[in-house]
DNA sequence: TTGTAAGCGTTATCAC
DNA sequence: GTGATAACGCTTACAA
């Protein structure tokens, strides 16, 4: 291993020379600056970073923390996060929790352990005491947690506007699937669903789910079309629980979209893969990954906010499971 | 920031003892042992990761890299390997590489100067040589590099099995999708597939391809029914593309699986959620993720290998783009 | 403009 | 059994 000792034998300086020429701190003759850089390629010197973070208490780590990567969301938002932080040579510790209190404990030891100098997280199952304890700036994305900053998709307009496309579109017996209690992105969703309808003159129906999860969507799925046969049109509560109506619907015999018609929330890879394509409120995932990092690392250089919430816009994908309107109507 | 100075002070002890209670390295007596967990746990310490990984020139962070998180097919790998490394306590810090030289080259060096003590990768651009001047050990997941410790599916099997299968079901003139060529994996599930195709008595053609993006997928689809408008069975390269082929298939107005049957590779996640659901040859990606994990670990162990390279088997999913044949035959 | 040396929080080698 | 203390590779006063 090179050292900044054996730059600075061979460049005939001190390693305090050295080390102004990396960091660009302080004054040197920029004959030495530049047999020292001479020297740095020539040896192939790069600064260990550990000796660097243990003296300055500081890294180029970040921490993020997600609930689940195989879970197709979540890889968007990460990739956007990754991008935008390597544009600023910050580099990634992440920890998948399963929305699990103690994994995210851990891994926030991790961090501190490793004196990570930010935190993105999509997941906030821990008290808040935890994120207050830390000496870091925290972001949350996809989430909120009152009094921090955060970055998040329109949730409410989100619901608003799926309920809005689907009467719009002729269904006059609504089902509308509320996601988990404890997320408020799902709540927020519902809520503008819910506004939108009960001030409509249409039908509904409201049907509580407890998880995003594919396997107990099937089993809703087929709850919701024995309890209510007559349905015409399902707002789910994200993109995965409409797959498995589709599934169901289509199963049972149901034309999709002549006489039920779907909208999902997400807008995942797969939504265009799907048969139908699905219609969905899109998320811009990967925008709002690069916003949660640009975010974090105003915070990180103490750069004072405009707003420490930042709410992205969502938009209606019309695709296949949605009936054609005239647009100009 | 409580320090290990802290705790000794507390315990009224020196640093040294400290450190061995800590370590279990070296004798100390049971009553300060516990005096000293005691105070560790009453100030709530935890060692700075950071000062340790500068004296023992190790860390308990491993590399990963990959080259697109946003490629159904990674996130089964990497949460196979975070799961197993959780287990053992060691953490991640990854990289995207896009199979770009550059990124990969980039995040080699941020794992080397963190002291990162082990790496694997699932892409593998770079040429031999960087990753034979790394003093870690290294292991190839989904991939291979002559010499080096890989774990892998069995690509050739995949290829037979799905050709197997495809004849079996009675396809007479099958389209063989050939993946991109600088991929090991793909060039094995092609030669398997061509074994058994070219010693049966089945018309086949074979359509060569560059990459495994839907958008490409979309139009080598589009040129395979123009090309060879009777063939009644795709083997495609993998899922991604089977589910293009799907599409363009449905689209022009084939039956699947009366008229074409399509057989895909690897059975990512969304796979059972199209429609049809796919067929395809599955590989276990996340257990591939856990082996990767735990051959790492005994490398960095210095543990005898029994072998260095890990094969894991495939199966053929018969789902509904195949038909159906009875098993008894 | 440059060098000396202290210090970051650990571990490990010696003495005792 | 335990305690001083050097060392890990770097940054930054402070001196020169």
């Amino acid at each position: 291993m090179v050292t900044i000792r054996d730059v600075a034998k061979a460049a005939g300086v001190s390693v305090a020379t050295v080390s102004r020429v990396l960091n660009e701190t302080g004054y040197v003759h920029e004959d030495t600056r530049n047999t020292v850089n001479e020297m740095i390629k020539q040896l192939n010197y790069s600064p260990n970073e550990v000796a660097r973070s243990l003296y300055t208490k500081k890294s180029r780590l970040i921490g993020l923390l997600l609930p689940d990567i195989t879970n197709p969301f979540f890889p968007l938002l990460a990739r956007g996060v990754e991008d935008e932080m390597r544009l600023h040579d910050y580099r990634l510790i992440f920890g998948n929790t399963d929305e699990d209190a103690e994994k995210e404990q851990d891994y926030i030891q991790t961090f501190q352990q490793n004196n990570v100098i930010g935190l993105i997280s999509m997941t906030n199952t821990l008290s808040k005491k935890v994120y207050q304890d830390l000496s870091i700036p925290v972001v949350f994305l996809d989430r909120t947690s009152s009094g921090y900053p955060s970055v998040f998709a329109d949730g409410k307009e989100g619901g608003k506007l799926a309920a809005m496309e689907m009467v719009k579109r002729g269904s006059k017996r609504i089902t509308l699937i509320k996601g988990p209690g404890h997320l408020q992105t799902a709540v927020d969703r519902f809520q503008g669903a819910l506004e939108v309808l009960s001030t409509s003159d249409i039908n509904f129906y409201v049907m509580s789910t407890t998880s995003f999860s594919f396997k107990d969507a099937e089993t809703w799925a087929k709850d919701l079309f024995e309890k209510y046969p007559d349905t015409d049109g399902v707002i789910a509560s994200n993109d995965i629980v409409a797959t498995a109506v589709i599934h169901e619907a289509l199963r049972i015999g149901k034309k999709i979209p002549e006489e039920v018609q779907v909208i999902g929330f997400d807008d995942v890879p797969h939504s265009s893969l799907l048969f139908p394509p699905l219609s969905t409120i899109r998320q811009p995932a990967y925008e709002m990954g690069k916003e949660a990092a640009q975010l974090l690392i105003k915070l990180m250089k103490n750069e004072k906010l405009q707003k420490k919430n930042i709410q992205l816009p969502v938009t209606f994908i019309n695709r296949d499971t949605t009936r054609k309107v005239d647009e100009h109507v």
